[in-house]
RNA sequence: GGGCGAUUAGCUCAGUUGGUUAGAGCGCCGCUCUGAUAAGGCGGAGGUCGGUGGUUCGAAUCCACCAUCGCCCA
């Protein structure tokens, strides 16, 4: 025989039933037909942030996909058109290292001897191989995108959007060529940004020497300066010493001469001696000293003098700095405020340069034991020991960085500063905290640093000539009218090809001007994109317009037109981890505002770091990293969506096998609840009805319980449609945990036997609910629900859409509270009872004689439902009759009436100082107290247990007689005979003939109860038996 | 040095506008129910709610200062 519905494994097997799914939405193209039913209506506005495109996902990855993927469903869901566009980030210094890596190239004169446009092709190559991998995790994890229509930032499309934005800067003078002091990677040849610096883990442990050196003073024989430096390879291009103006210092006769230091840093620096002189800061400055490479041929002609800064640490060192313009970025400010000259010692491999003598080719910080050795030897150390402290590295490749003078091109931020916080304060953030990170940025953001010293990047449109003019082209057709030669080799706007074009110049008419080296920082490409994928002042659409230069066949998305950008920008939602503040947020930001003068998101949604189960970071060295594939594998995505969904975004998130165990037992829950129903469904022969869905069952008497389960589903709907309308899948996943506890704890125990026998409202209550509660978790578990929507509703019902996704959410309705609370306070009655009898020692299969229940009055009609729940014989709506009343002061109506009194009036209470009034009320220390204003607690009388919370109490009676003893007895046998029934291996509708032992004889006085609930035909008794015997009845 | 956040049971975390005896999950112990059964339910042990002051009749909650941790900036 057929069943209705298709029956259920004990335990569901997550990864297969999600593979089965996978496979059902390819083949019946559900996603496709979702985004045609909402094609056209109202629309939400998604734009993805690019992930970058080098290596495969880890689970850390995982998180932001499946908030993004929630909210992207329930929208849809919702009936919501949207543009389901996803983004690769596809060139730049990321792609860049791993190339590197693979072709086993170190350097980037390497890079250079293999060739550049191989290189490129490399590269290309590698981002092909990385979006395939993660366009395959992406639909493994359940992601609905437009998977072939995805953007890729390397596009020439892209690329021309940036040269525009960058055109439009340059008009507006915002654009400049700087010569500053930058934080530079000798490894990648290239300066870091600023906000590259914020990114993960840039500030790494490191241990560097730590040394204190004296700089002997001219004008004071036997007399030098006392200075620490941390960065050995920064003395040869010392040129000056700086001193806290406004602080002490002293001079300490050591064995072999006087030193110089801050008074403050004496007790903890490796100078001992006497005091024998004081001076403040401001009394040292301008005096000379030999400085500690003064002989090498870059120092020639150096000044060494000591000067005024106010920022002189007293912390740590000396209290004397060591100040090298040419090696850092306070050191280069102070020095242009001081007229220092700028020693700028290494290349841009770090190696440090010609004229630095001895030290030429080595590099800067591999040179630090020479460099000690060497001072050690000609007398300038007075000590060498280590310090262990965060030194910023390279984000990307881990090298410890260094300072350079180098020229940069930068966006100056002070013109747009103030209407980016007015930007900003438009957007809703979540948390709300994160907004206020902005903003402190925003404030505090220097100029933008845009340009990189490599390769595989945007090209910077950037053509200075000789002449002094800067042309910066907008576009590529711009480009072709400009070109005097090359334009015809220009395959894609990358290097080598974009090197080999020349332009003329339109001031002096030069016609070999060309490009600068220099490629764009990453972030210009990633913060383009609301305004190249949804075709700004673009005229007309351009069908696969997007898809140019590189991303030329990898892509099938169109350019559309401007009235198209109008519709999708900006948008309503974006999703990132929380590092894209300073990054790709800000960088959307930045580039709307200038473009647009409108922040380019409503809201934005940001999460907190992904740790493993103990809280470590996962790192792949450690051995605790997850890989994406073996989670899927293993806990399933749906358990992994779950744990995401739990973690309220301002916390790390602990992620594991072992909290998707929990996980999964608790999943277990629903599902055993869902098995439960169709297991009697099927037996029974229900068939559901589809029009059941929109309001719950109609046309049917539903049971009091039943009106409650359907009213506590609504109320399920209600609460999630607000979690989700505000960015919280917390809140999902906790009403839907407490609905299930309802469900399966209250509903479906209270109402068991009504399944046993047909019980029509049963069914299409439990059926309803079932169902709601698959359609609103089905954002968070997309497979899990459709498979039960499979069985429960499609296949069942022929009228029903054949996925929970084209399905629509559910109307949120009014709500029945009273109802509500109704069953709340009876549940809370029934816990006060069990917990009178666990007092008691009173197990459930020992039937009571009475329960008196007081202070509840909504659940007076449930009593029937209490005295099964509890067996109990009757059950009492009465005041709990007490040996003793203690009064407490019910503080929250009392506190305001009484004010100072409180304190009296409760100690009086408490000494039993009162008078019992009518009605309930009291008369204490001069006041009278009305019902509401106290609490009273009773003391229980013999042969009673009591339990009492919040204003109710429940008083179970304790003493037992024969009859009850006698059906305790009767249910213990139920229990043993169906224990043994499963033991044996008998199916739920097999039946038995029962024999028990002579000595159970007088159970024979409920023979017709015991025969029903173990399925028995026959009941006899056999004195040869020491226990019941079952037998199977062959039918 | 400045900013943002955190600190609650052995562990991970909730805790509404200030209100009586501070909760949940996991772990531990006991009990219990039972065709969800290597699960479920109930109960217990386990808390000076980081510290000190203040406001208040009343503070985990509001304010100030301090300590520790995390993140960000300098």
């Amino acid at each position: 025989m057929d069943s209705i519905f298709t029956p259920l494994p004990a335990k569901p097997d997550h990864s297969a039933l999600e593979l089965e799914v996978l496979a059902r939405w390819e083949s019946e193209r559900t996603f496709e037909r979702l985004r045609e039913k909402n094609r056209g209506g109202k629309h939400w506005s998604f734009i993805d942030g690019p992930i970058t495109a080098n290596k495969k996902m880890g689970v850390h990855h995982m998180w932001g996909r499946t908030l993004k993927d929630v909210f992207v469903r329930f929208r849809a869901l919702q009936g919501f058109d949207q543009r389901y566009q996803n983004g690769y980030d596809c060139q730049g210094l990321w792609i860049e290292v791993g190339v590197e890596q693979e072709l086993g190239l170190n350097s980037k004169r390497e890079i250079e001897e293999y060739g550049l446009e191989a290189f490129a092709r490399h590269c290309r190559d590698k981002v092909i191989w990385s979006t395939g991998e993660i366009t395959r995790q992406s639909k493994r994890l359940g992601q609905w995108l437009d998977w072939g229509a995805d953007y890729f930032t390397f596009s020439d499309a892209n690329i021309e959007y940036i040269w525009r934005f960058l055109k439009t800067l340059h008009e507006r003078g915002w654009l400049y060529l700087g010569h500053r002091a930058t934080e530079w990677c000798p490894r990648c040849g290239t300066s870091i940004s600023a906000h590259e610096l914020t990114t993960g883990d840039a500030y790494r442990d490191k241990i560097d020497p730590s040394l204190f050196v004296r700089f002997p003073l001219l004008e004071r024989p036997g007399e030098a300066l006392a200075v620490w430096t941390t960065t050995p390879w920064t003395l040869p291009a010392n040129v000056a010493a700086a001193v806290n103006p406004f602080a002490e210092y002293v001079k300490v006769q050591t064995a072999d001469e006087a030193l110089w230091l801050a008074k403050a840093v004496l007790d903890r620096v490796p100078v001992s001696g006497e005091v024998v002189d004081e001076a403040l800061g401001a009394q040292l400055v301008n005096w000379r000293y030999q400085g500690p490479f003064a002989d090498l041929p870059a120092s020639r002609g150096v000044e060494y003098r000591v000067i005024p800064w106010d920022e002189v640490s007293l912390e740590e060192g000396t209290g004397i700095v060591h100040i090298a313009p040419g090696c850092g970025g306070e050191d280069f400010e102070l020095g242009k405020q001081q007229g220092l000259p700028v020693l700028a010692p290494i290349d841009e491999d770090g190696k440090i340069l010609p004229e630095y003598g001895w030290l030429a080719g080595k590099g800067a910080h591999e040179a630090a034991g020479e460099i000690i050795a060497d001072l050690d030897k000609r007398g300038v150390l007075i000590r060498a020991e280590e310090i262990h402290h965060r030194y910023p590295h390279c984000w990307r490749c881990e090298t410890p960085l260094v300072f350079r003078i180098t020229d940069d091109w930068f966006i100056g931020v002070d013109d747009l500063r103030q209407q980016l916080l007015d930007a900003n304060a438009t957007v809703k953030w979540t948390p709300d905290y994160f907004g206020k990170r902005m903003d402190d940025w925003l404030r505090n953001m220097d100029d933008w640093n845009i340009s990189r010293r490599r390769y595989f990047g945007l090209p910077l449109p950037f053509f200075p000539c000789e002449c002094g003019h800067l042309t910066v082209v907008g576009s590529k057709a711009e480009l072709a009218e400009l070109a005097s030669e090359g334009i015809e080799q220009l395959e894609e706007l990358h290097r080598p090809w974009i090197d080999g074009v020349s332009i003329r110049c339109a001031a002096c008419g030069n016609e070999s001007v060309k490009r600068v080296s220099e490629v764009g920082d990453v972030w210009l490409d990633a913060g383009i994109v609301p305004f190249s994928t949804l075709g700004w002042q673009n005229p007309e659409p351009i069908e696969q317009g997007y898809a140019t230069g590189a991303s030329k066949g990898l892509s099938t998305a169109d350019l559309p037109d401007h009235a198209y950008w109008e519709k999708w920008f900006p948008a309503d939602w974006v999703c990132e981890m929380r590092e894209q503040i300073r990054l790709w947020f800000y960088s959307l930001l930045f580039m709307a505002v200038a473009l647009d003068g409108r922040a380019p998101y409503r809201e934005v949604l940001s999460y907190e770091k992904l740790l493993d189960e103990n809280g470590d970071e996962m790192h792949g060295s450690r051995g605790n990293a997850i890989d994406a594939d073996e989670a899927f594998e293993r806990m399933g995505a749906d358990p992994m969506r779950w744990l995401y969904c739990a973690q309220p975004p301002t916390q790390n998130i602990r992620f594991g096998f072992g909290p998707a165990e929990e996980v999964k037992r608790k999943l277990l829950t629903l599902w055993n609840s869902a098995s439960f129903f169709v297991t009697y469904a099927n037996i029974e022969g229900f068939r559901p009805s589809f029009e059941d869905l929109s309001a719950g069952p109609q046309g049917i008497e539903l049971k009091p319980l039943d009106h409650w389960l359907v009213e506590r589903t609504k109320a399920l709907v209600v609460e999630a449609t607000e979690a989700l309308e505000a960015s919280l899948t917390v809140g999902v996943i906790r009403s839907f945990e407490s609905f299930v506890d309802d469900l399966s704890n209250w509903y479906i125990r209270r109402s068991r036997r009504r399944f046993y026998s047909f019980d029509e409202a049963a069914y299409r209550t439990l059926w309803f609910a079932l169902v709601q509660g698959i359609r609103i978790i089905s954002p968070v578990l997309p497979f899990l629900s459709d498979h039960l929507w499979k069985i429960l509703v499609a296949e069942p019902c022929s009228e029903a859409p054949d996925s929970v996704f084209l399905a629509a959410w559910p109307e949120t309705p009014e709500l029945d509270s009273e109802l509500l609370e109704e069953v709340a306070e009876l549940r809370r009655v029934v816990e006060l009872a069990r917990s009178a009898r666990s007092q008691a020692n009173l197990k459930l299969r020992q039937p009571v004689r009475r329960i008196v229940v007081q202070g509840a009055p909504r659940v007076e009609s449930h009593a029937d439902e209490i005295a099964e729940e509890l067996r109990a014989k009757e059950v009492v709506f009465a005041e709990v009759e007490a040996v003793e009343l203690k009064v407490k002061p019910e503080l929250r109506s009392l506190g305001p009436k009484l004010g100072k009194e409180l304190p009296a009036v409760r100690a009086a209470l408490e000494r039993g100082e009162f008078e019992q009034l009518e009605g309930g009320r009291f008369r204490v220390f001069g006041y009278e107290l009305e019902p509401g204003e106290v609490l009273v607690e009773t003391i229980a009388r013999d042969g009673w247990s009591l339990a009492e919370d919040g204003g109710i109490t429940v008083a179970v009676s304790t003493e037992l007689d024969d009859e009850l003893l006698l059906e305790a007895r009767v249910l213990d046998l139920v229990h043993e005979v169906n224990s043994l029934r499963k033991q044996i291996g008998l199916e739920l509708t097999d039946r038995i003939t029962l024999t028990l032992p002579e000595s159970e004889r007088d159970l024979a006085a409920h023979a017709e109860q015991i025969k029903s609930e173990t399925l028995a035909l026959e009941l006899d008794f056999d004195a040869s038996l020491t226990g019941p015997k079952l037998e199977r009845v062959e039918r």
